[in-house]
RNA sequence: GCGCCUAUCGUCUAUCGGUUAGGACAUAGGGUUUUCAUCCCUAGAAGCGGGGUUCGACUCCCCGUAGGCGCGCCA
């Protein structure tokens, strides 16, 4: 029999990394054993399931390369099946009508009273609890819906499901599922409960985390395949000590039992780290794209730049990136003479006794040099170093600082020689005017 | 309260009875360097407690403890 997975959320217009984690172990396992992997959406809750919460869905699992095998199914569709499904089971003594609370007839299921219900789960292992601790539940409201252990278990019976893979707060609805399974006469599919993933805390996520959808991580620049690979090792490890992996290492080493069943803790440390690794190896092309959406939402793109200062701007910011929000904040002054300085940085280095006699002497030592490169521009600061006998970091602190208004950023020859000899003068004489003047 | 599940460095994890308990992130120190990032080296850092089983337990069993989940006419 083929392998069938799904994954089943209900769209809410946010998709949270516990969900889309299942999600990614659903597709793992189906690409894994060559299996189908499928999308459900439960819709039912019409309040929240609008048409933009699930064109959020859709987009995310797109970003993330989460394909899906047919076409996705709409759980409020079925809507007529799972009725006509839950009057079988009354007629079959599986379930009956009741009125309980008051509020009118609804239709429960009835659970075994004695003896014990069992499945062996593919993560936690066997997992039992006695019939008598177990209770009927509707599956059919008074209002005339149906429950979501009915829909849930309806659709993965109409849909052929082998295996359902989620997350470890629903093994108590297992045993639920499970009877129903049998009710319809229907073989269980196998389950796999995964460990949750809680925040830096260790608590379970709520809504005052924030940070915690998957679009918020893509707002920030992480990349999708960081962020699939981060997540990927959230309750799962291929083992040989492997972290950074392709998407088709994953699919090649994902199994099942390699999935651990504790809760893991979500560091925003490693996968920032693991996002910066992905940056640094992403193709120029790539990174370019994105740099230039970055860099034009802060308002200093300059379409007149030529090609060749980008490529070189951007083969000086692309090492050091590790995520995308970083981007505009720190490249101002690559395209505008009037870029930002951090204030911390004027005062530790350019409010200084003699600065502007400093950066006026380097003005003029760099007129004299013959060719403007990386050593040029090197010895001269080293030589005028030497000179005042403050040393090279003596020279290029307040150099780096005046011409970009920050103190960390690329190296500083290789930032000079690309800003070019006639912007770097500029630059320089005008911050020892305005040091001068008091206004900077 | 009842039931189910879980428990290795600060964090993510490896280990499927015998290891100096390994790796990664983070942290600290060092090397390279003008800063940051990168890169290299080094260091510290773990089997929740108690009983068993066994020649031998992180690993198997039991009891505690702690945490999570469930106990809706939510999904």
């Amino acid at each position: 029999m083929s392998i069938r997975v799904r994954f089943a959320p209900s769209p809410t217009g946010n998709v949270h990394i516990g969900n889309i984690r299942a999600a990614i172990f659903n597709w793992l396992f189906a690409r894994h054993l060559g299996g189908a992997f499928l999308l459900r959406v439960e819709d039912t809750d019409r309040e929240r399931s609008t048409p933009e919460a699930i064109r959020t869905l859709l987009d995310v699992m797109a970003w993330l390369g989460l394909t899906y095998d047919e076409a996705p199914v709409y759980q409020s569709a079925q809507r007529a099946r799972h009725l006509a499904a839950a009057e079988e089971l009354v007629r079959q003594g599986h379930a009956f009508r009741e009125n309980k609370e008051g509020k009118g007839e609804c239709i429960v299921f009835r659970m075994p009273k004695e003896g014990k219900v069992e499945y062996h789960d593919l993560v936690k292992g066997p997992i039992r609890k006695k019939a008598e601790d177990t209770q009927d539940f509707v599956i059919v409201r008074s209002d005339g819906n149906p429950v979501f252990h009915l829909a849930n278990v309806l659709d993965d019976i109409d849909m052929r499901i082998t295996h359902i893979i989620r997350g470890d707060d629903h093994v108590e609805n297992t045993f639920k599922h499970i009877q129903i399974f049998r009710a319809m006469g229907v073989e269980p599919p196998q389950y796999a409960h995964l460990p949750m993933i809680v925040n830096a805390m260790g608590k379970p996520y709520s809504k005052r985390d924030g940070a915690a959808f998957v679009g918020e991580f893509r707002d920030q620049g992480f990349l999708p395949e960081a962020l699939f690979n981060f997540l990927a090792l959230l309750g799962w490890a291929p083992g040989e000590d492997r972290e950074m992996l392709t998407r088709d290492e994953m699919v090649a080493a994902f199994t099942l039992d390699r999935c651990k069943s504790s809760a893991a803790r979500f560091d925003i440390k490693k996968l920032t780290w693991m996002n910066g690794e992905y940056i640094r190896h992403l193709p120029l092309a790539l990174f370019a794209a994105e740099f230039e959406t970055r860099v034009r939402a802060g308002g200093w793109w300059r379409d007149e730049l030529p090609v060749a200062e980008r490529v070189g701007i951007m083969a000086l910011v692309q090492p050091r990136t590790k995520f995308f929000a970083e981007i505009p904040g720190n490249c101002a002054y690559f395209f505008h003479e009037e870029y930002p300085f951090d204030a911390k940085s004027l005062e530790k280095r350019l409010h200084g006794p003699g600065v502007p006699e400093l950066l006026e002497a380097v003005v003029a030592h760099f007129a004299t040099l013959p060719v403007f490169d990386h050593a040029a521009t090197e010895a001269a600061l080293r030589a005028m170093g030497d000179e005042r006998g403050v040393g090279l970091g003596g020279m290029v602190h307040p150099v780096r600082v005046a011409v970009s208004g920050l103190s960390d950023g690329p190296g500083l020859f290789e930032l000079l020689v690309l800003l070019g000899r006639e912007r770097v003068a500029n630059r320089l004489l005008r911050v020892a005017t305005r040091l001068r003047a008091g206004s900077l």
